[in-house]
DNA sequence: GTGGTCTAGACCACA
DNA sequence: GTGGTCTAGACCACA
């Protein structure tokens, strides 16, 4: 098997690896995608695993099934990636953050301050 | 080898370990932890990367060596990792969270604005 | 096995009967489901198979997971429903029926007028 | 036997069949269809299914029987099979479809509306 | 060839 | 006990 993180199911990462790949052009609207057993194969995993992946990438709208020839990336694939990047932001990686703050007793302001800290070291660059 | 990750160095996740070990209450200011050639025996890794875990531990003040006795968790390890973990969250966590911000283009007021949301939340749960 | 039509994928088939079961009013919002396995056991049917089922209702909000604890009844699962048969009729059922319409020649005119003389059937009964 | 659902009689499938190759043209008028011996070992069910289904299709003028020879497609059976067809539509497909719209709560508006919405996505096809 | 469904059986984390 | 994930392997409809 190639290269999987122990603490995340496979077919999320494979998910993430096939968004990625259309974030960077790899893939472009109206390509195919590697079949399923042809993945499954590439990847040395079952081909259910692949399956549960392209189900959860279909039911975003990410990609689309072609009864007897295999999926292929959608029109509006990368809007609906960064969509599903901002929600995952707002409703996971903020509260964590915010859960963060209060464990280490860190004050609202620090917020606001570091982020104009971090704007100002962007513009020196 | 018992259960690392791939993507981050022994030494560091072994280091993390501790820390936990510290917080909970395993370990308390002290305390004895295992010498180095017991926890690399029992971890199946090499002695020179619990050397390195215990000399980075050792230069953050949270744990300290007594010649000949071995490590033993210092008086004032709890805040030390708790500066720590301060410093990291300002130093990399929040840069990240910016970083995101920028990418997926939500403004610097969703986080205040999100950061009381989330107060509110829990007063009521 | 019990009971399942050929022309159905069977998981399809228990999530209605679980909807069913719902707006009957056998399950109520907060009940708890049969566990994965006991399901699987009693239709005779394989626990993944079950599991495929309980997803896709997860998703659609009609039940929740809680770990370790079984699944549960939403508290708006029955609004959830009602909006899914809508969306069902509107996108499925009507095309289907225009579709029927141009290949028998049935006229635009005619599906008004049945339907005024089918709410005057109503209002006789 | 051979593949029929659960959910609806036999000879009423095989009925449904026999209509489906005149439609398609694999019996044509004047054809002679299979003998209910023939057709009722072929399909492994008892003889007197078949006669009730035939009997049925006698009765609709679809095919009509040659004494001791057998019987034939008519020649008008293609006309009677959409009679019914539009007759079986608006006395059963069109009431069950009012009947969801009177549980769902559409109005009879978003019939014409969708309608015409079908209709255009037609031509733009 | 393609995806879609289903079974049997395993191991995991959580409670 | 509970759900969640994964494997191996089968059979189906569609093209």
């Amino acid at each position: 098997m190639t290269d999987f993180r122990q603490d995340k199911a496979i077919y999320l990462q494979m998910a993430d690896r096939i968004c990625d790949g259309i974030l960077s052009g790899e893939y472009r609207p109206g390509d195919r995608i590697p079949s399923v057993r042809e993945l499954a194969v590439f990847l040395g995993v079952n081909a259910n695993t692949v399956v549960k992946s392209y189900e959860l990438l279909s039911r975003q709208g990410i990609i689309q099934t072609r009864r007897g020839m295999g999926y292929y990336v959608t029109e509006d694939a990368m809007a609906k990636i960064l969509d599903d990047h901002r929600t995952r932001f707002l409703e996971e990686t903020l509260p964590e953050v915010f859960r963060q703050m209060q464990l280490l007793g860190i004050p609202a302001e620090t917020l606001t301050e570091k982020r104009e800290e971090w704007l100002r070291s962007l513009r020196t660059d």
